[in-house]
DNA sequence: AGCACGCCGACT
DNA sequence: GTCGGCGTGCTC
């Protein structure tokens, strides 16, 4: 067989146009170093000489019947992009009408040559011990097992406790359960792969893990890690034996030798959306990366999101419920005034003060309370509900104090607007209340221990003693043993926010912190009432998801149709959305952001995705190839319009 | 992005 | 007759 003389490359550029695979020749010096996978530098006619790239694959060359360029060097024998990798970023964007190299960047860490050095330097590596499985407690027996081994896909309700993992370290039981199915994986000789939104999460899954298998069965990867140590792991990935891979969001693009099972936490938590181009979610690489290698899939959370709700109605995942079933306490109260003075003081109803005051004797109490300030909305006069457009339901805002409002998704002028609940007329703004201040809340609790604990202050986990923890939403930390008591005090404030996912969220937050109880220990919802604080108090968060979800359906929000938002001047987004001939899709805007751009939603089926990212794709590279106008003007360089973005299930234009 | 190719105004 | 302006298009 004659070697393979042609490689398709992927160029390392962030132009769309680029974005293929272009075919070089192999030099004969290069033969024996220019496998699938490794990191190449090959000339580029222009974009500056020679380009970074990797080859793809090798073999045969693509339609191109032009003489190919050699490639002129192989920076490292290493075959950092894997096959796999190289498909699912190429899938990935594909569906995102992104670029597979931006996918790509987020895969294989930056190279660091002593690191490399010394990995390849260790080439007899020891023999790995077999790994034992651990018993998955508090699941149907058998039910998660069988769901593992046999590569089924699931949507898992945590146990809402927290569990001692090593001697004083506690972390949340959804831990103990992913690390107990990451060695069902790797017991079966495959790898896991599991992702979290944040590091107080990747602490908790890293110690329930560090107590069921050894230090080299487990690697970490994320993006906080020096670049060193992120290489490391990185090479480690690349490794024949199976491991548990620990990360965030881009962990779902890691290497993994035989990859058994895909888990994701909390899949709710806007964490999971990636801030960088093209926006694939955690979720959606998820799917995709389940799709192409068959491995098992799990979701875990406290709460149900309306995404993984919608897969489980398709019959797409299967509901698997902790058995027996633990239902934390929750006690919802109104509104009303405490008859201590101090307490009244920081607002604290009289139900949660007493509670607390009584769990205070025997253990720490957690009392979560919303972010300082929030954006002000529009509200009817007369029953002081928020204002919504009348034609989408969105929310009504106000650019200046007279200018006419108008609704901040779809655009349209809110001229004539009655509210709905009451008919009345008359809208005014609804500012933030001032929040309250640790002291005013230790004010009430004369003699006990004060710890805060938020974005400025984060603390990881607190002993069993009696304290008083304030702690801003998803800032909780883990008491050993569980709090006493818990008081949510501020879902009233989080209940107002503007957003499409505003339900979800606060569940979302409620839920978590119930979580971080001890069994049987008072959690005081106050304040809110009505499906949220009812699915809250019989921990049916699957309920609300499904009530969410048939909602949005008939308003087709995400996630019941996708949605693409298009942004740049107006010329070159009408442009875009006129070579959109897909239907099903329907548009939304558009609307002014800041001067001279315009946003314009695209709400399409599910069915209709492809079709829309290839078209909006193509839209874009159109763009990127053709916009020269403004650059002929002379003198001071004017502001340059920016080029067409364009970005898929996206939910922030929904949540102004 | 860069860089080459290509078709209209003032120059040795 | 050419030198060179930057609009247009391509990159294996």
């Amino acid at each position: 067989m004659a070697p393979a003389s042609t490689a398709r490359v992927l160029v390392d550029s962030p132009l769309p146009q680029l974005d293929r695979l272009f075919d070089y020749r192999v030099p004969d010096d290069l033969l024996a170093t220019a496998k699938a996978g490794v990191r190449v530098k090959v000339p580029l006619r222009s974009a500056g000489r020679v380009a970074d790239g990797y080859i793809v694959e090798l073999g045969d060359a693509g339609d191109y019947t032009g003489t190919l360029s050699d490639i002129e060097s192989v920076v490292s024998p290493i075959q950092v992009l894997t096959p796999e990798v190289a498909v699912l970023a190429r899938r990935a964007a594909d569906r995102s009408a992104g670029s597979a190299n931006d996918i790509v960047r987020l895969a294989v860490p930056t190279r660091q040559v002593r690191v490399e050095k010394t990995w390849r330097a260790a080439e007899e590596r020891p023999a790995v011990a077999p790994v034992n499985a651990v018993a998955l407690d508090g699941y149907p027996l058998g039910a998660m097992e069988s769901a593992i081994l046999t590569g089924k896909r699931i949507a898992v309700d945590a146990i809402p406790l927290v569990r001692e993992v090593a001697g004083g370290v506690w972390v949340g039981q959804w831990a103990v359960t992913m690390a107990a199915a990451a060695t069902l994986a790797l017991e079966a000789g495959k790898s896991a792969i599991l992702a979290v939104p944040d590091y107080r999460d990747q602490d908790q899954l890293m110690a329930a893990l560090d107590a069921v298998l050894p230090p080299e069965r487990l690697v970490r990867l994320d993006a906080r890690q020096s670049n060193p140590d992120r290489y490391r792991g990185f090479l480690r990935c690349l490794e024949d034996t199976p491991l548990a891979i620990v990360g965030n969001r881009s962990v779902l693009y890691a290497p993994a030798a035989q990859l058994g099972l895909i888990a994701v936490w909390d899949d709710g938590d806007p964490l999971h959306s990636e801030p960088l181009s093209p926006y694939v979610h955690t979720r959606d690489a998820a799917l995709l990366r389940q799709e192409q290698q068959g491995s098992s899939l799990m979701f875990i959370g406290h709460t149900r999101s309306t995404e993984v709700e919608r897969l489980v109605e398709l019959g797409w995942l299967d509901s698997v419920s902790p058995a027996p079933a633990y239902r934390p306490r929750v006690i919802p109260t109104a509104q009303q005034t405490s008859q201590d003075r101090l307490a009244a003081q920081a607002r604290i109803p009289s139900t949660a003060w007493r509670e607390a005051k009584a769990a205070l004797e025997h253990g720490p109490v957690l009392v979560q309370v919303a972010r300082p300030g929030y954006a002000h909305r529009l509200a009817c006069v007369d029953c002081g509900q928020s204002a919504r457009c009348l034609r989408c339901e969105g929310p009504l805002g106000q650019k200046s104090a007279r200018a006419t409002p108008s609704c901040g998704w779809c655009g349209a002028l809110a001229a004539d607007w009655h509210c709905d609940n009451c008919e009345g007329t008359r809208l005014r703004f609804v500012g933030a209340t001032a929040g309250r201040t640790a002291e005013d809340l230790g004010r009430a609790f004369p003699g006990v221990r004060i710890i805060v604990a938020d974005g400025e202050r984060p603390l990881l986990s607190i002993g069993p003693e009696p304290a008083l923890v304030i702690a801003t939403r998803g800032a909780e930390p883990i008491a050993a043993g569980g709090y006493r008591a818990v008081l949510l005090l501020d879902g009233e404030r989080m209940v107002a926010r503007e957003s499409l996912r505003v339900g979800e969220d606060c569940l979302r937050w409620w839920s978590n912190a119930a979580a971080l109880a001890a069994r049987g220990a008072p959690i005081v919802l106050v304040g809110v009432g009505g499906a949220l604080a009812s699915c809250l108090a019989t921990w049916r968060q699957a309920e609300y998801a499904r009530a969410e979800l048939a909602d949005r359906r008939r308003l087709r929000f995400p996630p019941a149709v996708r949605v693409a938002t298009v942004t740049g001047t107006l010329e070159a987004v009408s442009t875009a959305l006129e070579g959109l001939t897909v239907a099903p899709a329907d548009l939304l805007g558009p609307v002014d952001t800041e001067p001279g751009v315009v946003r314009t939603i695209v709400r399409f089926d599910y069915n209709a995705g492809t079709a829309v990212a290839s078209s909006l794709r193509s839209e874009v590279i159109k763009s990127a190839t053709t916009r020269r106008r403004a650059a002929s003007i002379k003198g001071p360089r004017p502001p340059l319009p920016p080029s067409l973005r364009v970005r898929f299930d996206d939910v922030e234009p929904f949540s102004e």
